[in-house]
DNA sequence: CCAACTTCTTCACACCCTCTTCACAACTTT
DNA sequence: AAAGTTGTGAAGAGGGTGTGAAGAAGTTGG
């Protein structure tokens, strides 16, 4: 089956040319105006990747890029108009895999997505299990178990691995996991340290010495790359 | 060997004007008049990149575009007089990767020009990866791998490389790795060098015959063009 | 609706890593 | 050969992190 492709923009010159490319290249194309409709979207038909524009009537791009991140790992390429803004994409890193300014070729677009989505094929995203040494998460069922043992973990301290380990190797900062964590952005940056701890108390053999969740100093957290 | 660009229009200082700019900026050039030469110049030839004027003698600029579209995958900038946002679209749609509007300044299409190529080429300026030898740094990750082995970077080491490494043959004084790093201004200039020296244990194979961060005397440091 | 419980946030302190500086050696340029 | 520039190891100053405990906020059960 073809990959699915959300198309997010409120100018239909856009949205069908957009829809009229990626369909030509192989893809199947789905496409709504608004943000609210954007989430929605994403939630019903989970696309295998969303062409969002920044610049939306009603809910702001960042907006529904944050917001789709914290239930999903979808792909997303951002469409923006001015070429300054692509700097802040970045050093927000508010979880975006690419970017296109606006007035874009639509063969640059193809090319993005195909780009995009094969450099994330290789990533286990589907099974809702996750094994790592003697840990094993299972997404959709809640549980994780250590050495076959279940134990007991919170909401939060749940979500928290889930993010982490769903990108092995790749650093999170606090704000990046305040965000995804749906937290207060206001909250201090070190309630995350205090999560942190209590995790792994709950999952390290040595907590002084951890095997999963590794310190980055003055970076953030990261999951332990498997070998 | 050099891109081999094909400039198609009918004005005689137009041409000459581009030719000019484009040879100086290290590609080649080859000029034709009318929409019938560029037809038969494109297959013969097989240029890198077309640079298209919209309103030729004969056949249209348009109609030229839709033609070399359908037998071919090169890149082509459409030249118009007009500014409308509409056409940008129509000459989008048809195939075309990037807009100009004359009066153009001749520096500004050189540097259209280099773009276009890039990214078409797969540049992964906006992917947040950069590969160079063996090493590879996921900015967004803030993870660095030499070789594939994942080694450990300390935030202003892992700052110093990316700052370095995204910009490949150009040198950085001092001053402004200082400044650009965030760090006080009444530093120390020699403390980068003490950065430089750590970073080069971590990544070079030979710290005293660097492959990617190297001295220049006088000046300060390159990260080493990647051929 | 209240009480009991769990979870989340904040604080303070100790500890560790990093950054800067210094001094000297090695090197490049003139 | 002299003068200036860069490479390098070591040590102190500064800032980030680990941690336990206590208060705040949210949840569950009667």
């Amino acid at each position: 089956m073809n990959e699915l492709i959300l198309v997010v923009d409120d100018e239909p010159k856009i949205v069908r040319l957009a829809q009229d490319y990626l369909e030509r290249g192989g893809f199947r194309v789905q496409a709504v105006g608004d943000g609210k409709s954007a989430l929605a979207a994403t939630r019903q038909m989970k696309p295998d990747l969303i062409v969002l524009d920044l610049n939306l009537p009603g809910m702001d791009g960042l907006d529904v890029c944050r917001t789709i991140r914290r239930e999903s790992d979808v792909p997303i390429i951002m469409l923006t108009a001015r070429v300054e803004e692509t700097d802040r994409l970045i050093g927000l890193e508010l979880g975006a895999d690419d970017y296109i300014v606006k007035p874009f070729s639509p063969r640059e677009l193809v090319a993005r997505v195909r780009v995009v989505l094969r450099r994330l094929q290789g990533g286990n995203r589907s099974t809702g299990m996750i094994q790592a040494g003697d840990l094993e998460i299972d997404l959709n069922g809640h549980r994780v178990t250590v050495a076959g043992e279940t134990i007991r973990l919170t909401p939060l301290e749940f979500n928290l691995l889930a993010i982490l380990a769903q990108h092995p190797g790749q650093t999170f900062t606090r704000a990046q996991l305040l965000d995804r964590l749906g937290m207060a952005a206001d909250n201090f940056d070190r309630s995350v340290d205090a999560h942190i701890k209590n995790l792994r108390r709950k999952i390290e053999v040595d907590t002084s010495d951890p095997r999963y969740i590794l310190t980055v100093f003055g970076i953030g957290y990261q999951f332990m790359e498997q070998s």
